[in-house]
DNA sequence: TCAATAGTGTCTGTCAGACATTATTAC
DNA sequence: GTAATAATGTCTGACAGACACTATTGA
């Protein structure tokens, strides 16, 4: 009943740089597909892997000298035409990281602004917009989109990172309102933004990801 | 690199039975926990399942003889250990279906209350835990709910349902105020609750689910 | 001084929950 | 009439967006 299966797991990395949402391409070294700009992915490794996400940490430790992001699980996508090898099923995962944090090897990878996409292999094409759907839908009401920070930030920088992630503009006045009403950032000391201008108070979430009720932008 | 993996799909199957949450589980007539009380499911085979929702929509049909009711995907679940058979993946969804369209096999399995559940076989607890924090979550700001009633339902069992799938108490006349305003349902004929008192307005969902920014409690 | 960004204050309209009130049925 | 549910109306406080205003820096 059963037979030969593909296994696999799939990473949208998104991450904000020059003020639009972009997202990482890896050149694909091996057969299906080869040469072209794909999601970076790999197989699952049942002898090595203690589940989907374990196998997806290790593609991107390994592809991309990652670790210590916000990874969350986006969907499975499955079927036997997805892939020319066979029946595949790949786990896909939604991961953001700060730009400063992104090493780009440029010879084997390189950032993509969403809006603005070559073709892409598999149904990575799908993969790619769900993601953005979960990104745009979630960062409303949770710091999502704060996952895009370094660890410290001011709120001008949050607020930005809020505009960009949820593709539309939000009132700043209100932002900052809401966002220390709600209770979820920490103070820090002093910092100063750009060189000149006036300095800012820098903040780092409390928790993790926290989801709300309210909503940081969106009608 | 790639060995024999297993491959299988997991329903949470939800309705609203007595005023309450409850799940379908099914007793497992086969040898891993044979005769334990768990999520109906089934491998994926893929000489026939285009992909794993077709094969949950299969494993829907023969074991319960559902058809026509709302699925979506939950999350996947995968390890060497969830299994006692080996390395498996099991891509898990959530069904809502209305209590007059489940058709239980008495012998074979039960409805049980969300929230009084026994022990549940391979890392079934944690799948259902998830389910109803999906439809908690996403039930607040969608018409997710609606999908555990039939297809005409007057405001009030509406709202009885927001409040059974919600797991709280929201004032029903902010609660039609809200529904109507949404514009989500289209008008039907007049139907009579009950038997006595008085009749009710009976409603359609316009569209299938559909998601919004207000939310219809939840604080 | 100006330019630029950080941050505060205030006004107004919308909409939530709360709860009172009316409407329609069976008996 | 009463009981029970369906539906509407009204009041009040919270909070959104909008935008004016002040604060703090470098040059």
């Amino acid at each position: 009943m059963q037979l030969q299966i593909i296994a696999t797991v799939d990473a949208v990395i998104l991450t904000i740089d020059g003020g639009a949402l972009k997202v990482v391409l890896h050149e694909r070294p091996n057969d299906p597909f080869q040469g072209m700009a794909a999601l970076p992915g790999g197989y699952i490794r049942e002898d090595e892997d203690k589940n989907a996400e374990d196998a997806m940490r290790r593609v991107l430790s390994d592809k991309a000298g990652l670790s210590g992001f916000y990874l969350e699980q986006l969907a499975t996508y499955s079927g036997p035409d997805r892939d020319p090898r066979g029946w595949s099923i790949s786990v896909a995962y939604l991961a953001l990281v700060p730009a400063d944090q992104l090493k780009i090897d440029k010879s084997k990878a390189a950032l993509f602004p969403v809006d603005d996409l070559p073709a892409l292999p598999f149904d990575h094409g799908r993969i790619l917009h769900d993601a953005v759907q979960r990104l745009r839908g979630k960062g409303a009401y949770s710091t999502l989109p704060a996952s895009l920070l370094s660890k410290t930030f001011t709120l001008s920088e949050m607020h930005a990172a809020y505009e960009v992630a949820l593709g539309m503009q939000i009132d700043a006045s209100s932002f900052r309102r809401k966002v220390l009403a709600l209770n979820i950032l920490k103070d820090r000391a002093e910092m100063r933004q750009d060189g000149n201008k006036r300095p800012a108070k820098t903040y780092a979430l409390k928790e993790g990801v926290t989801t709300f009720n309210r909503t940081l932008g969106a009608t």
